[in-house]
DNA sequence: AGGGCAAAAAGTGCATGCAGTTGCCTCCAG
DNA sequence: CTGGAGGCAACTGCATGCACTTTTTGCCCT
């Protein structure tokens, strides 16, 4: 091998350059339809093109990029239609999360999930956007692990992920921290009431507001 | 490139690698937990290790094998408790899938579907199990299109091929035919009616039924 | 000047080779 | 006979090279 590996952590190359290039993707840094080009960023990374090309694919078996043959990869692009069956998935998936939390959570996740949510509120008043997006993740992310499903678990992270690069300017539009927490203590009452029904409902409106504010962002076609 | 592909049909090589190695998984010819050698996988289908290692790799992101860094790879091993999670996230996908063919499947989908729901029932009579087998996957299939959601297509149709090896032999179980049908009866007669509810709710009941009829082909422990 | 074709440039797809790691097998000590 | 250390064989991980495909460029002909 040539140099030190440089910027990323631990792992085999391939999982180091599919984390380094879904993180760029997830946050937005390589836009849908942007060429992946494998030598450029064998280069960037200081790798050989294969462990790229194993990434690319990983990264395309995922959904995250879209593989042309002999044509190279590009960030996916998604059309309105796919991005509407994401949200619209979503809302199902994050409402069997809140449904299942309600039944199945322990009392300390119960408890934990309460706790962290009122001391969001304090965010909301002081609009810390950057900081309540950190709350909000970590707030969704208990819902999906309070399931106590792992496989439910997992498709719901990747559809995240998947859906990620179009809702990063959700909060951008006014008033909406304050909507969202409501909507949170909407989600949170029904779980410690234990009223799966009423979270699942409360969590699926929850995403449905989130994508109407989402769509714009959608590509208007697709290639 | 040495020889002629041999056996499969088209596309760049890895991608044959990834359906006919995923094929094997999914008809259980690979059985979980078996080993998968990339040279002898390379040999087997005259290919260089290189589309191997590409297809495993695809493989193992979409949770068909599992991969040991430095130590190859396995067809993937399911504990217990994550088969169970599956299932009832196929329980799941199918009650949204029928809930929203219920609300959202053209008047032709709901026509072929009644009909060849119809002609299946002749299967039943014959106890032709193998064309029942067949009938049934295209039954579920439908469902899973008419619903008309693309995402919520892939995670279920992607959760039934990882589910397929544990469910091979369900219809061994006597009058499991006849259970069946009447089971596709209630969810197919729910959609006519454009009940999304009592649709959900039929598809939901059918695949718990199934998946107790699975749960015996688990893994006893993961390693 | 514009359209089209051809050749070159760029880039992907796969094979092969080498280095590093794992696991097994043997051999020796107890 | 058992346990462990050393060495060897097998295999994985990555780099590199070559063949083939796509795309671009430049030139010719109309």
């Amino acid at each position: 091998m040539s140099g030190k590996r440089s910027l990323i952590r631990s792992g085999t190359t391939v999982d180091q350059m599919v984390r380094a290039i879904s993180d760029r993707i997830v946050t937005g840094f390589l836009r849908p339809g942007e060429k992946l080009d494998e030598t450029s960023l064998a280069a960037r990374f200081d790798v050989s093109r294969t462990p790229v090309r194993e990434a690319l694919g990983q990264l395309s078996a995922i959904g995250l990029v879209e593989r042309r043959p002999n044509r190279g990869a590009i960030v996916a692009v998604v059309t309105q239609e796919h991005l509407a069956s994401m949200f619209e998935s979503m809302a199902e998936l994050e409402a069997i999360c809140a449904r299942f939390s309600a039944e199945r959570m322990t009392s300390g996740e119960r408890r934990s999930l309460e706790i962290e949510h009122q001391a969001s509120a304090r965010l909301v008043q002081l609009a810390a956007e950057e900081d309540y997006e950190y709350f909000n993740t970590e707030f969704h992310t208990r819902l999906y692990r309070g399931a106590h499903n792992a496989h439910i678990y997992e498709m719901t992270v990747m559809t995240r992920s998947r859906l990620a690069p179009f809702r990063r300017a959700q909060f951008m539009l006014p008033g909406r921290l304050a909507k969202s927490w409501q909507e949170h203590d909407a989600i949170v009452t029904a779980i410690m009431r234990g009223d799966g029904n009423a979270a699942g409902k409360a969590a699926k409106d929850h995403v449905s507001i989130v994508s109407e504010a989402s769509a714009v962002f959608a590509a208007p076609q697709h290639q």
